[in-house]
DNA sequence: GGGCTATGTAACAAAATGGTTACAGAGCCT
DNA sequence: AGGCTCTGTAACCATTTTGTTACATAGCCC
């Protein structure tokens, strides 16, 4: 469960401390010293968790959750605080953040209460269905039915076809789909995402006429 | 009905009044001054009951508990707080906690709640079973019958087979059954799982040409 | 149609994954 | 202490899954 964790604060020790305790715990983390850059970061990229001081220099941490909540941002927030003042307390949460931890704080409770959400909302994540004409993705079981039938698929093909469905009519290219379905970290080649692809298509297309994921040519994928 | 009762309270004078009265009344009880050991102990052995003074020093006692509840422990608790505004005792209740009792209280009080509470989780506690096809889980006994029969399953085996029958349908990665089943701190490896899974598979599938736990490749183990 | 590129296909090799077993330490009971 | 069971770890092997490569085919532009 690598989740990948964004911490905001301007104290540097505190930030490298925290850094290093999450990392040590599997996390993937990345630190700032202000919210500069990070309303950025929290719209393009698939942030599980925002830790976030509240008393920053320049713009309040409650402040700034407060905008990304408005467009549409729902990454959850723990709050590092000085401040324990009950109002504040309150403040916090009504602005859409999710717990709050006063400093001086004790890092096995931080790192307790991030599981706690974590798994909360990672949840969240694997419930549910996703559909697209015949086809039912169930993420929970990790099954896929086309047209009533339950069809096998491995790991990757799963995710890959997850992604095409909860992307559906958007053609995507090679590089958005390794990106998302193979990880970031390692290399691949284009013809990786190809002949999975083709792998995928051979269960899906199996013995029907219907053709549900498209090729277009010089472009990528996509379930049209 | 000898339950197993903790209590926090850092002024001794009571706290050996209470476990002097409790005892009195044909209960175990474990006596602490702070929180330390504390979450260790109520996530490994079978507390019934959890007493707790709000006004500790360090860790808030509400504070305490809304941990042990994110970890999944689900021990009934009564605060014991001098505080008796409106605001601190919902704020008790909303953390999970069962009851609150204010200082200065009177014993018989707290016995007649304690009893109370007892009665309503104990009753709980055996009545519970849980089901699946041919499987019956009862969580009171903590046997394990399949079509009947009796099968008999180590404390590990059957916490792991809750765990899969609680997420029936739902594939449970590695991780989330150690952190599930083998408890938050300690660090395993992911052959663990397999080993355990394995072991249980055997009494489970023994004899039966059915399979319940089926394996997911690449993800995990479900019952499905 | 010819020539180009992009894509599909098949085969192979490498890597990942899980089952199985053996073993050792921990815990428990006598 | 001795013997028991339970459980974590490591090693080994079989299998599946996946990446890569080479080659065939299809699409597109002229």
């Amino acid at each position: 469960m690598g989740a990948f964790i964004v911490i905001v604060e301007d104290e540097e020790d505190i930030l490298e401390l925290i850094e290093y305790n999450l990392e040590k715990e599997g996390f993937d983390t990345m630190g700032f010293t202000s919210t500069k850059n990070v309303s950025q970061l929290l719209e393009e990229e698939d942030v599980d968790l925002l830790i976030m001081d509240r008393n920053l220099p320049g713009v309040e941490g409650s402040e700034f959750v407060g905008q990304m909540r408005e467009i549409g941002v729902e990454t959850p927030v723990i709050y590092l605080t000085a401040k324990n003042k009950e109002s504040d307390i309150e403040e916090g949460f009504e602005r859409g953040g999710d717990d709050y931890i006063t400093k001086p704080f004790n890092m096995k409770e931080l790192i307790l209460r991030l599981k706690a959400i974590l798994k909360r909302t990672q949840k969240d994540k694997t419930e549910g269905k996703v559909v697209y004409r015949d086809i039912i993705l169930d993420l929970g079981s990790r099954e896929l039915f086309i047209e009533g039938n339950n069809i096998e698929l491995t790991k990757l093909e799963f995710d890959l076809l997850h992604t095409l469905i909860s992307n559906q009519n958007i053609v995507l290219d090679r590089d958005y789909l390794l990106e998302h379905v193979w990880g970031g970290d390692a290399i691949y080649q284009d013809r990786t995402v190809n002949v999975a692809i083709n792998r995928l298509k051979e269960k899906i297309d199996a013995d029907k006429s219907k053709e549900y994921i498209k090729t277009v040519r010089g472009v990528g994928y996509t379930l049209c």
